[in-house]
DNA sequence: GCGTATCGCGTTTTT
DNA sequence: CGCGATACGC
């Protein structure tokens, strides 16, 4: 059960923790970059754990899925299975599960299903069209920030008037074609029994507000609630933790001003300052000790927020003094920059740093591609998180469509994206068809009674008589799916010709998904609510290399950072250009200088190429020229001369990684012949025996090389 | 005339 | 890659 040993020795002896653990009521913990703040949570878990507290009764909140993903693990080295029992999630996640058990009270029926972000654009994109909106109007705003407005008035809690007013002032003259495209959107949503993202929140709320019941019972049944990144929760957020704890005040949140990267999303980094308004007695906390990066490093970051406009004060120190220097490299162009990654990244693992400690970030999902790209010829296995998830992909959309239609029959979204695919049948019969299934009892009989157009007749045949079958008898939602297969496959060859056997993998992988589940219900709202991560899902030992968006790598750290495209215009981001926005950009770029531990390398393009392939030069980001030249060290040779793009030779492709991280390494055993195995280069003899720490390896395909036994991964075979 | 196919353009970040 | 405008086919 509980490993009390752990906490004892890790736990006690930090005075902070001690504090933060014992603390009862209501805790404000301010905490710098790297200070601990997951750590602390975990901890203060463990703690409640060891006093007798049910698992069950703690909640803790996060908000990305890697994050909680992340503090559970965390939690489970310390309590081990009892941290299952632990309940964690994202808001929304826990949002879903809560209101699932809850509907009743607020008298919906068991049946709502919820959109995500795109479809909800979707609805808009139709209203738009049916309302005549748009066509007429350059001016008018694309849909993305239509759904910007109307989803942020929720998230910000601001009137619509209010809101346009404030932030999008040039669109005051369209605010009457808004207001009555926000009102047919709600109506349309509650016809339809949809909900989105922000309406999860606002109804959880409102589960809180007006249900008597259900609040005290949630209340008493989370008796200790923690939130992990609070500068990162809007007004809902807040009120709904208010809510959650009016029984008994034991709340504990985490947060850091500087790292306030999400406003664009409704995060009100006041939350954090209005606290102890809100909770009578608040104890606060600062964590100011750094425990996580090399002084160089830290030192860089403290010049990156010193420049904010706003400062507030927190001073960050660490005691870990020694390490080497930020480096600069200022490339070519691209490929120049990609180049210079691989080789660095080869002579890092030489060093003895997994590839898994590694991590690339970038401003946005684009400015990874060209690494991307000689990443694949170099054979280098990545991850790459943030952009894309894997349901959120055209084609991935496109089966569960199919599986959301047989869940929700109302659900219009779905059957547009399904009729679409129906060669000639475009927008304008989609929507007459699937308004007939709407008003239709019975999907067959409804699908049957539509009166085909000559030309797309056979086509649409097939989907009724999949329809029939999938209906026909009850059957296991991954035998569902196989159906869906067989008929999506014509389809899928002729949308994607391009690239449908890199995609095809991707259905595969959902159908493995698909078997775990009994339930088509609740296959669709973990989908929507909590997209699985492409590679990651099948965890086969290998270690990647990270590529991610600073915003998805919040709150991660890896010994090694390599922050790219830090050239005008790309960050801070071309459009940001009003003071507060360029200042979130620069929390941004301190966010991603704060994941490294122990190198950090800050790369840029003198080049890019624009989208009409033209090339075009690109100065050096502000951020990095306000800097003093004595906090990074400026690369403009190689940094190790011996690697360049191995042309013929491939880096292993498939790694196993058999010793684990602190595992000793006995000096003694690497005696010269000794057969040995290490997770990037492969299979090798030894060469040289030990001197010192080090021995010389001549591995199979890499050749000879140098490796330092305290950090390099080697096993014996 | 309506609806669909196609070409060209610009691309933030996410629960 | 998704969107809007334009061109073509029924």
């Amino acid at each position: 059960m509980l490993n009390a040993d752990i906490i004892n020795k890790e736990v006690l002896n930090e005075p902070q923790y001690e504090a933060v653990t014992t603390t009862e009521g209501p805790v404000l913990v301010i905490a710098g970059a790297g200070s601990g703040k997951t750590r602390t949570l975990v901890y203060r878990v463990a703690h409640l754990v060891a006093q007798g507290v049910a698992p069950e009764a703690i909640l803790l909140l996060t908000f990305t899925r890697k994050a909680s993903q992340e503090m559970l693990w965390r939690a489970g080295r310390l309590l081990n299975d009892t941290c299952s029992r632990v309940m964690g999630g994202t808001f929304h996640g826990v949002a879903n599960t809560l209101l699932r058990q809850y509907a009743g009270e607020l008298g919906w029926g068991a049946s709502f299903s919820i959109i995500d972000r795109a479809d909800a654009e979707g609805i808009l994109n139709l209203l738009r069209s049916s309302l005549g909106l748009g066509k007429k109007d350059k001016r008018f705003p694309t849909k993305r920030a239509l759904m910007n407005i109307i989803s942020g008035s929720i998230n910000k809690s601001l009137e619509l008037e209010d809101l346009v007013t404030e932030q999008y002032g040039h669109l005051a003259e369209h605010l009457d074609d808004i207001l009555v495209l926000r009102d047919h959107y709600r109506q349309f949503k509650r016809e339809q029994e949809l909900m989105d993202y922000d309406d999860l929140l606002v109804n959880w709320n409102r589960l809180l507000v007006e249900s008597r019941d259900a609040q005290e019972a949630i209340s008493r049944r989370f008796s200790h609630i923690m939130v992990d990144e609070y500068q990162d929760t809007n007004r809902i957020q807040a009120d709904i933790v208010r809510r959650l704890a009016f029984t008994h005040d034991n709340v504990m949140v985490v947060g850091d001003d500087s790292q306030s990267i999400y406003s664009f999303r409704g995060a009100n980094f006041y939350n954090i300052m209005r606290f102890p308004q809100i909770f009578a007695n608040t104890k606060i906390i600062k964590l100011e000790e750094n425990y996580r990066s090399t002084q160089p490093i830290l030192a860089l970051a403290n010049r990156i927020i010193a420049n904010a406009e706003e400062k507030y004060t927190k001073k960050l120190f660490t005691s870990i003094v020694e390490g080497s220097t930020p480096k600069v490299y200022g490339a070519r162009d691209e490929r120049d920059e990609a180049s210079f990654i691989v080789r660095t990244i080869y002579s890092l693992v030489e060093k003895g740093i997994p590839l898994s400690e590694i991590a690339v970030l970038f401003r946005s999902g684009f400015h990874s591609y060209k690494l991307e790209l000689a990443l694949g010829q170099e054979r280098l296995d990545y991850e790459k998180r943030g952009g894309l998830k894997l349901t959120e992909s055209a084609h991935m959309k496109d089966v569960i469509a199919f599986l959301r239609v047989l869940v929700n029959a109302q659900d219009t979204l779905s059957w547009n994206r399904i009729l679409l695919q129906i060669e000639k049948v475009g927008p304008a019969t989609a929507r007459k068809i699937s308004s007939h299934i709407a008003a239709s009892a019975d999907i067959v009989s409804a699908l049957q009674g539509y009166p085909a157009g000559k030309i797309w007749k056979a086509s649409y045949l097939r989907l009724v008589e999949l329809f029939r079958q999938l209906l026909s008898e009850s059957r296991r939602p991954a035998d569902q799916f196989e159906l869906v297969l067989n008929y999506y496959q014509d389809i899928f060859e002729r949308l994607y010709q391009d690239d449908f056997p890199k995609r095809q993998k991707d259905l595969d992988q959902l159908k493995a998904i698909m078997e775990g589940y009994e339930d088509l219900r609740s296959f669709i709202d973990d989908t929507t609510l909590d997209p699985p991560e492409n590679a990651s899902l099948a965890d086969d030992g290998r270690e990647r290399l990270i590529l991610s968006t600073i915003h998805s790598s919040k709150g991660l750290e890896f010994d090694a950072v390599f922050v790219i495209g830090l050239a005008d215009g790309r960050f801070p981001h071309g459009s940001a250009q009003f003071g507060e926005q360029i200042e979130e950009e620069r929390r941004l770029f301190y966010v991603a200088a704060t994941r490294a531990r122990k190198f950090l390398y800050l790369t840029y393009p003198r080049q890019l190429m624009t989208s009409d392939r033209q090339l075009r030069r690109a100065g050096m980001s502000v951020f990095l020229g306000e800097l003093s030249e004595d906090s990074f060290q400026r690369l403009s040779v190689e940094p190790v001369g011996e690697y360049g793009f191995s042309s013929g030779g491939r880096v292993a492709t498939s790694v196993s990684f058999g010793t684990r991280k602190g595992e000793k390494l006995d000096s003694h055993s690497f005696v010269v012949g000794a057969r040995v195995e290490h997770p990037f280069f492969g299979k090798g003899v030894v060469v040289e025996p030990v001197q010192g720490r080090s021995v010389q390896i001549s591995f199979d395909r890499h050749g000879k090389k140098k490796l330092h036994l305290d950090y390099a991964n080697v096993s014996l075979l």
